[in-house]
DNA sequence: TCAATAGTGTCTTTAAGACAATATGTG
DNA sequence: CACATATTGTCTTAAAGACACTATTGA
């Protein structure tokens, strides 16, 4: 049985449409993925005895060109036509970090008009999760410095308004992000909407210290999406090297939460998750801690 | 104190860097955003003691252009230049829907090469969910023929293998939207590769059956995204009209999640989410259910 | 010895699941 | 009155929070 092929109003085949089709008759943005590749790294600690406490780090570049020229931008680029953008979110990984395997996940796109003073650009933004102790270091590693921050938010002020449209609630949150050399910061108003049973939200960059572009609320953004996820979900042993204790995997969940766990509970939540082996950690002035793994059967369930 | 300007390595200023820009000199793709507007409705019931069923409905239109002429997609089209992403998809929304004050959520951006034959296309999908009891007629609203279609998915099988690299779970899921004249379908697989303590997942179109592009694929995900947000958070409420009894408000959890719930531990569930009114839904041949409406401050706490 | 963390036991609190029992209008 | 849903009560189960108690090391 042949089928008549289907035809346009103007009369056109597919391929006559196709081989005609005008590909410049809109006007096209520029299209970037943005990283936001996140670690946990130990900070010195003085007494023997203690843990050393854990850090969240972010990887920042300083921009080599205008705008911004000399501030501090996530890393990211140009999505070429030949590559997907997952694609183009894993080359801009590997090139920063020499990694690949790499917990990896789109968060958000961003296309506000005026982004980007050059030209229209829209970004999709990607976070990626490594384990510190499996980077290499940077050194010399490419032109572009890049570098970690110590990244770290605080609550400033909240107000709610009643307005007829519904009630506005207005969160101001301080971002810090600190370097040997380098202190960057900036203020985030969130602001949610509630009009009925319509809820919407909405951030805005209300200063920026030395960080590019509108980067700033990528990196609010990430911070709440890692937060909301960790609860829910394993991403934490992607930033877990091969083996570690459960106390170094509780520090993890604190550093990221923000706050501290009971350690009875927390050994409960993740008993499932990992795997005994018969290494310790000792020479730490207190007991030894068993070394863990990650439990791959836990991911295989269900 | 004035500053000296920041000139980059040509010793160009800001200004003097913009004004030279060639925007043109990356290849620049199409960018598109796809609409999924969700809506629940009620089904004929003949028995006129029982409750109506409820079924999920998603919007398509026809297409009346290459490719895929005569195919359905997803509502949606170009992002203008002078308009954010949010602005395009309320845009696309109303046109549509000649609704506005909508929940919108940006869900993903699809970005492989060859998504679309003509060109390369990025297109960011929002979920959109509407009350159908506020929804317009759509007759004769654009020429484009907009339908609703019934939205169903179902199991077919797993398969779990082990490799050198991990073990994959490969899933495949068939869809099958349906309406008084049209029946479509979809296969789709979901791909889940578990390497060390990294997971990725991955959908892919097996076969579909007159769902334009990758349409499919976005509806699979933002089904699974419907169905993982509807249980932590309040966006049931977007489908619900005005005022609603719990029983009907259980009914659109059971035909989303594609189960059914006690109602026992559904009303503990709900109870500080809702008002009571004083009002009855009579003339149901059993006990009359009281309306409730939406608990605006259950969204205002904390 | 003791500071500091590792690890366990158990009681309480809270949320969810299960299901029985009671309530009530309409044909 | 019987049907079908509405609504509440209560017992069970599971998870989380709180906290005390024991274990073990290195300087």
């Amino acid at each position: 049985m042949t089928q008549k092929p289907l035809v346009n109003k103007q009369g056109q085949t597919e391929e006559q449409y196709l081989r005609t089709y005008d590909a410049s008759q809109f006007e096209r943005p520029s299209v970037t993925v943005d990283m936001l590749v996140f670690t946990v790294m130990d900070e010195v600690e003085e007494n023997y005895r203690k843990l050393s406490p854990k850090s969240l780090k972010i990887l920042l570049v300083k921009r080599g060109e205008h705008p911004y020229l000399g501030q501090w931008a996530l890393p990211g680029g140009f999505v070429s036509p030949h590559e997907s953008l997952e694609e183009a979110a894993m080359r801009e990984l590997f090139t920063e970090t020499n990694l690949d395997n790499i917990y990896l996940e789109q968060l958000y796109t961003w296309g506000d008009v005026g982004r980007d003073p050059r030209t229209r650009v829209i970004s999709t933004s990607y976070m990626a999760l490594v384990d510190s102790s499996a980077l290499r270091l940077q050194a010399g590693d490419d032109a572009d410095e890049a570098e970690w921050f110590r990244l770290e938010d605080k609550w400033l002020k909240e107000t709610k308004t009643k307005t007829p449209d519904g009630t506005v609630t207005e969160k101001w949150v301080e971002l810090r992000l600190t370097n040997e050399r380098e202190e960057l910061s900036a203020t985030i108003k969130l602001t949610k909407t509630i009009s009925g049973k319509i809820v919407r939200e909405t951030r805005e960059i209300v200063e920026t210290n030395r960080i590019a572009f509108d980067h700033a609320k990528m990196i609010q953004y990430a911070l709440e999406r890692l937060r909301g996820k960790i609860e829910y979900t394993d991403i934490a042993f992607a930033l877990m090297p091969e083996l570690f204790t459960l106390g170094e995997l509780q520090q993890v969940y604190e550093v990221i939460l923000g706050k501290e766990l009971l350690a009875a509970a927390f050994r409960r939540k993740v008993a499932d998750k990992v795997l005994e082996t018969n290494r310790y950690r000792k020479h730490a002035g207190h007991r030894p801690s068993k070394y863990y793994r990650f439990n791959p059967e836990w991911m295989e369930r269900g």
